[in-house]
DNA sequence: ACGGTACGGATTGTTGAGCAATCCGGCAAG
DNA sequence: CTTGCCGGATTGCTCAACAATCCGTACCGT
C-alpha cells in the first residue's frame, strides 16, 4: 500500500544497475552450521573416509565435530533424505550399503534419464555442450596423471553435464544425488583405476558424437557405455557379497 | 534393501515360510514422531490447507502439534528438502509459491520421465498397466460425483502410475515429490474444476493406448496432454501475477 | 548343551529452556 | 526522503535431562 509512491522511472534505474548482482546472491546467504554439516558428511561419505556400513553415532559425531546432537541429527535428515545414509529406528544411522537392486535400480533410471537428456541435445541450454567437453579434458588430464579418484569425480561430472543437457534443475539435484550413491558403489569395488580407465575414451567419444550432432549415435554409445558399466558392477558386488558371506562361515 | 545380520542359515529356512510379511513390514516400523509430522505438514500443504507463501513460524506451529520446537525442525528440513516448503535463513520457512519458471521446469522433466516411461511400457513391471487402469476408473468415479478434489488427487496418481512403468523406486520417488510440488500449483489456479475435468477423459485414452501396446500414439497423446496443461497453468499464473502486481499499484 | 528370559548398559527419541545472532518495523535526526 | 539506531520478535544452535528402545550377556529350567 505503501510503495506506490515510488517513480517508476527511478525504479527501472536501480533494477537495470543491480540487476548483475542477483547471480551473486546465493554466496552471501550462508544457510548456516547443518548445511555445512551435511556438506562435510557428504563428502567424507562420498570420498570413501567412511565405508558403506559405517554407523555414525550422534554422540561421538557430534563431539568430533563440535556441534550440538540436535543439530547433528538436523544433517542426517537431509543425508538420509538423499539415500547416502540410512536411519534405522532405535538403532542409528548408517553409511548406506548399496546391493545389487540398488545398482539395478540407479542404472534402470540413469538409462532412462541421460539418453533422454541427450536425445533433446538439440534444444540443450547454451554452453551445456560447453560444459561437457570441459569435464571431459579434465578427465583426460587427470588419466594421464593417474589420478584415478580425480577421474572417477570427473567421470560423475560429465554425466552430470550429460543430464543439464535437458535444462531442468529438478532432474539436475536428482542426478546429482543418484550419481553421489552411486559413488558409494564405486568404493566397494576393488581396483578402482581398472573400473574407471576404459570410461575416460569412451566419454570423450560420446562427446564428440554430441558436439557433432549425431544424437542417436551418442544414445546407442551411452547405452552401451551404462550396459557395460552397470553388468561390471554387478559381478563386482556378487564377488564383493560371496566373498563377505564366506568370512561369516 | 537386505538384512544380512541374520545367519543365512536360519534366514533360509525362514524366508520361504515368512515371505509375504515383508510387505507388512512398513506398517510396523513406525519411524516416529518426526515422520508423521511432516506427513501432517506434507498433506496440509498439498491439500491446499496452507496456501503458498503462508509462514509457518515454529513456535506457533510446535504449539498447535504439541510437539517440540526441535522435533519440528527436523521435520522442517525434509519438507524443505522435498521444495514443499523454503528455508529462509534467520526469517523463517515458508509454504513454497512456485513461479513461471518452475512450471516450466516440472513440465520439461515430466516431459521427459514420462514419455521415456511409456516408451518403456513393454518391459513394465507386471501390475503396472493394471495400476494406471485402476487409477483411471477412480478419476472417473470421482468425476462422475463432482468431487473435483479427487480427481486432482487421482491425476497425479495417474502419472504416478505412468512413471512406474519405467520400474524405479527412484524415479518414482522423484516423481513423487515433483507432483506434489505441481499440486502446490493447482492450489494456485482458480476454477480447479475446469482445469481438471478436461484431463480425465484424455488420462483415459492415455490408458488404453498403452494397454494396446501402441506406444508411440501413447506418447504423442501424452505429449500434447503436458503441453496444453503446462501452457494451462502459465496463463493461470500469469493471470495471478498480473493481478496481484496491480493490488500492490 | 539348548531355548527362553530377565537384567544392565548404551544409544536413540524427544522435550524444554536458554542465549546469541539476526531480522523487522518504527522513530528520530540529518 | 534518506539514514541510522533502537526494541521486540524470531530464528540458530546449544545443553541437559528423561523416556523408550535395543543389544549383549548372564541366568534359568530342562
Amino acid at each position: 500500500m505503501t510503495q506506490e509512491i515510488i517513480p517508476a522511472g527511478k525504479r527501472l534505474a536501480l533494477s537495470s544497475g543491480l540487476a548483475g548482482l542477483s547471480g551473486a546472491r546465493p554466496l552471501l546467504d550462508r544457510t548456516g552450521t547443518v548445511a555445512r554439516l551435511a556438506d562435510i558428511l557428504r563428502a567424507q561419505i562420498t570420498e570413501g573416509g567412511l565405508p558403506p556400513g559405517t554407523q555414525l553415532a550422534e554422540h561421538a559425531v557430534a563431539e568430533a565435530l563440535g556441534v550440538s546432537r540436535n543439530t547433528l541429527r538436523e544433517a542426517f535428515r537431509l543425508l538420509a533424505h538423499e539415500e547416502l545414509v540410512v536411519h534405522e529406528p532405535h538403532r542409528g544411522v548408517f553409511v548406506r550399503t548399496p546391493d545389487a537392486g540398488d545398482v539395478r535400480d540407479i542404472y534402470t533410471t540413469r538409462r532412462l534419464v541421460e539418453c533422454a537428456a541427450v536425445r533433446n541435445a538439440d534444444s540443450a541450454p547454451s554452453g551445456a555442450v560447453a560444459e561437457i567437453r570441459a569435464v571431459v579434458n579434465a578427465a583426460q588430464a587427470a588419466a594421464a596423471e593417474q589420478r584415478w579418484n580425480d577421474v572417477g569425480t570427473a567421470d560423475l561430472r560429465f554425466h552430470s553435464a550429460i543430464v543439464a543437457l535437458a535444462g531442468s534443475r529438478r532432474l539436475n539435484d536428482m542426478m546429482r544425488r543418484v550419481l553421489a550413491e552411486l559413488r558409494l558403489v564405486f568404493h566397494m569395488m576393488a581396483d578402482p583405476h581398472r573400473f574407471h580407465e576404459p570410461y575416460v575414451h569412451r566419454n570423450a567419444e560420446i562427446a564428440a558424437l554430441v558436439e557433432r550432432g549425431e544424437t542417436d549415435a551418442a544414445v546407442g554409445a551411452l547405452l552401451a557405455y551404462l550396459d557395460d558399466a552397470e553388468r561390471q558392477l554387478l559381478t563386482g558386488i556378487a564377488e564383493r557379497s560371496t566373498q563377505s558371506s564366506e568370512s561369516i562361515t
